[in-house]
RNA sequence: AGCGCGAUAGGAUAGCCAGGAUAUUCCGCCGGGCUCAUAACCCGGAGACCGGUGAUUCAAAUUCACCUCGCGCUACCA
């Protein structure tokens, strides 16, 4: 190990991306958190002095925007959203040592602080530039306050960007028929002076920075093309007046640019701990502007805010850069991400409200797959994951060496732990600590799991059941061996599932929180006695997970059902037909009898299609969606007077109707024998 | 368009930076065992030309080049 693995002797802080004021959360967001929160406890657990700090993200247009559209303030909106958030971390067992919002006192000061610093060396200036501008009520309009159509493709979009259309930013200036969204007024494009923070200034610095920067790929070699390139300065105000005012001499109206104050937020939660725990206890300024180990934990969107502009602000301003960025993948249904407006996406309500231990969860977060890779999210997955390796696994174990030592001794044999369980057990530790080193949380907490497994195989091959009456000093050795071996499985998995290994602790005798101790007391005995354990985990029967399936297919069938594809704005644009043009198509039910796959072809498939006065032979593009089995028997709607067409090779005689991306097919509510006609 | 991250058995995954002989683990499947335990657990087996092509090497999943596909980022989306 190198000088500076942990533990060193430097405070760490680990931080957590602030969950933007402005709506619910989901267990995408959850990935974050629990991340962050498992890494702190598996700091601690290595001996590594660590505060887990976070806030609330309160400023920024979407807020002001929403606020408005609640005839709220936006003060009031956020703190709402900010007490909100409270319980969904409560509920997950994320402990944050201080959780504080962007609008308080302490990151107000720190804010304008830092900014001031920069200003007064000389790194920021003015440039006017091109704002959007309510002429009536004589206002700024700045982000999201315009909208209008995009120059590119005609869609409705934002200010800023063409969120409904083609995706692309647009420049100040560019979009067509701006008009304020407050008002409807008509907008117009005013030279306004705001600030540049001069990024450039920095380009050395940064490009020495991203070579020592530790944690995932995706944070290290992303940010490359912007610091390797050459960096275009950054505007860090806005002319809204819901924010924290730019510091100086001459007040001006312009408030900082959301990301300025939200990234200091890190540093000002930090002395709000430290300040409540005293600094003998956790000296901010020590980790913040000495020698701190500062690792960021974030969804891998926002990568460039944490990897370019905040070391350069916490450079430019004399504070201690990141040691580590740990950018997490997304959670996708169905391989897409979650859409929140969509409603597609599990919210961390729904996970409460299904009664669902958060330990699963957690557990699952931080084992399934790798840390910046996206991954899909299917409940059988889940469910497949807690019943093999949690309840059969892991919790089974713990159970049946538990139980058996309670029955038969009362608690733990009076014995020395065999040479060999306590060599496997040190290497569990040893595999915890270096997974630590490497920023892998998922082969940290599979450093338990594994051990568990071995302690499977390890009273079953020796049967102490058997045991007992042919060899009873063996067999209290054997259960004196997986005792420790409980131990130290609890204390390994305590960082990932903080609530279940709490409970086994206790029900093993012990009588402090697992959370106070550190790795090196899984060699430590297990108490004299102990009263009869529970069963650690329940496990997601078929029924149950039959359920949770059918609700999320509701929910999203549901809503690509309702056309929420497509604004009401966009549909009400189309150009519209006549109806004798509308009844020259030829839509017909047709029932599927045979499908085929079509050699080389991924998405197509060929189907037999029988509607009523013939049959045909129609290729669809549909594959991916479905199974072959599923589509057999089915009704669907078929365009039967289209042209033929000729698809990879294949002749197809009409045409299978099927609803956006995920190719839904469109079938029957009743009974509509195949060949009706469909008017 | 540029850049980043990926592609490994039916599904999901590890290994890749520091190249080495039968490619890891979980679910599922097949066969056997056990009964202390939550129909759990243990042992054995089948199943992968490691996205493609080429290069370097005694040796490539791993390094390099090019390509294909997926996802994302591109600075006023927090």
């Amino acid at each position: 190990m190198s000088a500076n693995s942990f533990p060193t002797n430097n405070l760490a802080v680990v931080t957590c991306g602030l969950p933007y004021a402005n709506g619910n959360l989901h267990i995408g967001h959850m990935r974050t958190y629990v991340t962050g929160d498992t890494l702190s406890r598996s700091l601690r657990k290595i001996g590594q002095k660590t505060a887990f700090v976070c806030g609330s993200d309160m400023h920024g247009t979407p807020v002001a925007v929403n606020a408005w559209k609640e005839g709220k303030h936006p003060k009031e909106f956020a703190l709402s959203w900010h007490e909100k958030y409270k319980q969904p971390f409560l509920g997950m067992a994320i402990e944050f040592d201080n959780y504080g919002h962007t609008d308080d006192e302490v990151n107000t000061m720190l804010t304008r602080e830092i900014v001031k610093t920069l200003d007064d060396s000389n790194h920021i200036y003015d440039k006017e530039i091109l704002v959007a501008w309510d002429p009536l009520e004589n206002q700024p309009l700045p982000d999201r306050y315009v909208e209008g159509a995009c120059p590119h493709c005609g869609a409705n979009a934002r200010g800023d960007e063409c969120d409904d259309g083609c995706q692309r930013h647009l420049e100040p200036g560019e979009i067509l028929n701006p008009k304020s969204i407050i008002t409807g007024n008509d907008a117009e494009y005013r030279n306004k002076s705001h600030k540049f923070f001069r990024i450039s200034d920095f380009q050395d610095y940064l490009q020495g920075f991203i070579n020592r920067l530790e944690g995932t790929a995706n944070a290290k070699n992303q940010p490359r093309e912007w610091i390797e390139g050459s960096l275009r300065d950054w505007c860090i105000t806005r002319d809204i007046d819901w924010g924290i005012p730019y510091p100086g001499a001459e007040e001006t109206d312009l408030v900082l640019y959301v990301w300025v104050d939200a990234v200091v937020e890190y540093i000002s939660s930090t002395k709000q701990y430290s300040d409540r725990v005293g600094s003998a206890t956790f000296d901010w300024e020590s980790a913040w502007k000495k020698n701190g180990e500062i690792i960021h934990v974030i969804g891998r969107d926002i990568i460039q805010h944490h990897a370019v502009f905040w070391p350069a602000m916490l450079y430019g301003s004399g504070y201690t850069e990141p040691r580590a960025i740990m950018a997490t993948g997304f959670v996708n249904l169905n391989k897409k991400a979650f859409s929140t407006s969509r409603n597609r996406a599990i919210w961390v309500d729904d996970y409460f409200s299904e009664k669902l231990d958060p330990d699963l969860l957690r557990y699952y977060l931080v084992t399934v797959g790798s840390l910046q890779d996206d991954i899909d999210f299917s409940w059988s997955n889940f469910a497949d994951k807690v019943n093999g390796e949690l309840v059969g696994n892991t919790g089974n174990f713990l159970y049946r060496s538990l139980l058996f030592a309670h029955r038969e001794y009362g608690g733990t044999p009076q014995k020395l732990v065999s040479e060999t369980v306590n060599k496997r057990i040190q290497e569990a530790i040893t595999e915890f600590s270096d997974s630590i080193n490497k920023y892998s949380l998922r082969s940290s907490a599979l450093a338990g799991t594994k051990l568990a497994q071995y302690g499977n195989a390890y009273i079953q091959q020796n049967e102490p059941w058997k045991l007992k009456k042919s060899n009873p000093d063996f067999a209290a050795q054997v259960i004196r061996d997986c005792l420790q071996i409980c131990k130290a499985v609890c204390i390994l998995l305590s960082p990932t599932m903080p609530n279940t290994t709490q409970k086994i602790w206790e029900e093993m005798g012990e009588s402090n929180s697992i959370h106070q101790v550190t790795l090196i007391e899984a060699l430590e005995s297990p108490p004299i006695s102990f009263n009869s354990p529970s069963e650690p985990f329940m496990p997601i029967d078929d029924k149950k997970l039959k359920d949770l399936n059918s609700k999320l297919d509701q929910r999203i069938n549901h809503n690509s059902t309702m056309g929420n594809e497509n604004s009401p704005s966009e549909t009400s644009n189309l150009n519209r037909i006549s109806f004798e043009l509308f009844q020259k198509l030829d839509l017909r039910i047709g029932k599927i009898l045979e499908t085929k796959e079509i050699s080389g072809s991924e998405k197509l498939l060929l189907l037999t299609v029988d509607i009523g006065s013939e049959t045909r032979q129609i290729v669809a593009g549909i594959r991916k969606f479905y199974t072959m089995d599923d589509l057999i028997g089915k009704h669907v709607v078929v365009a039967t007077n289209l042209e033929k067409a000729t698809i990879f090779g294949t002749e197809s005689d009409g045409m299978v109707l099927a609803a956006g991306d995920s190719a839904d097919l469109l079938t029957t509510h009743g009974d509509s024998s195949p060949g009706e006609r469909i008017r």
